[in-house]
DNA sequence: TATTGTTATACTCTATAACTATA
DNA sequence: TATAGTTATAGAGTATAACAATA
């Protein structure tokens, strides 16, 4: 036993510390329910996205802020699971839209309501006016961040 | 113009939501600056334990939530890049252990304070009051989530 | 010419399985 | 036998550069 590392007595001192380690703790969260149906967190990500849109290549890979060939792979590795398609674009002859198949869009709500139930399960101990607190903080970096709306997707 | 992705509106409106879109802020920027050293987020993680501790290849994987394999790949790399040196257990003929070189440390030091620097700019925008409850509901999250404490190491 | 998307290539990160060397 | 670590291999995810086809 007596371990080299000690066992993190991590509670965390300043609001930076807490705040890093929160979203550690939340992105770890949801990485592992993905992880549950073998899909990583982008891949989550790309279906989240496609729930109410069929976008392009390129919209969706600005919107998830990958490179556009990142997005050739891994828009090619979902539809080879079949999880999304490729529709030629009726309005440009160079264009693809990529869009959910039924068993990408049923693995998709699948996914969210687990994530949805996790980090509500998390949030469990809180009081209703801490979950107030949290969630207007929450808005209030977010707005402070990102003036426009910018984050995530998923 | 008129982009088929909608400006994201964003605003969440659940507390599962806001904690979702500010775990993904917080991560991003993280990663934003580790990559403006040319380091990953995993990289940053490593050098940042090692700034108090020089651990063998199990324990850091261990902490670091890998395998041994990949354990043995990371610090490879960061070795290679003269961030890390493996050095012979004095105790275990067969174990090394891991310790920053000066220019790896001189690396995290400068990480986790623009990283600090960053993560305290996006909180600036709160009251001392918000601060403290947010530093509160984390504790209290961190604490439900891990009762013994185990979340990230940087 | 500019834009949309793919391909070729290279690197990081990760895991599993098989292996070496020490305990 | 068990433990510490590496190697071989495979695959996801990412980017840069070069390319094709369409606008």
């Amino acid at each position: 036993m007596a371990p080299t590392i000690p066992q993190d007595a991590d509670e965390p001192q300043t609001t930076v510390d807490a705040l890093v380690q929160l979203s550690f703790l939340v992105h770890g969260a949801l990485a592992r329910i993905a992880a549950t149906h073998d899909l990583s967190l982008i891949q989550i990500r790309l279906l989240g996205i496609l729930r109410d849109r069929t976008p392009g290549m390129l919209d969706l890979a600005r919107h998830l802020g990958l490179d556009k060939s990142s997005m050739t792979g891994l828009a090619g590795r979902a539809e080879k699971r079949g999880l999304v398609e490729r529709r030629p674009s009726p309005h440009d002859g160079r264009g693809v839209l990529i869009g959910l198949t039924p068993a990408g869009r049923s693995l998709a709500e699948r996914c969210t309501a687990e994530m949805d139930q996790a980090v509500a399960a998390l949030t469990a101990s809180l009081t209703t006016a801490e979950r107030d607190t949290l969630r207007a903080v929450a808005v209030k970096l977010l707005h402070a961040a990102a003036p426009g709306g910018e984050t995530s997707g998923t």
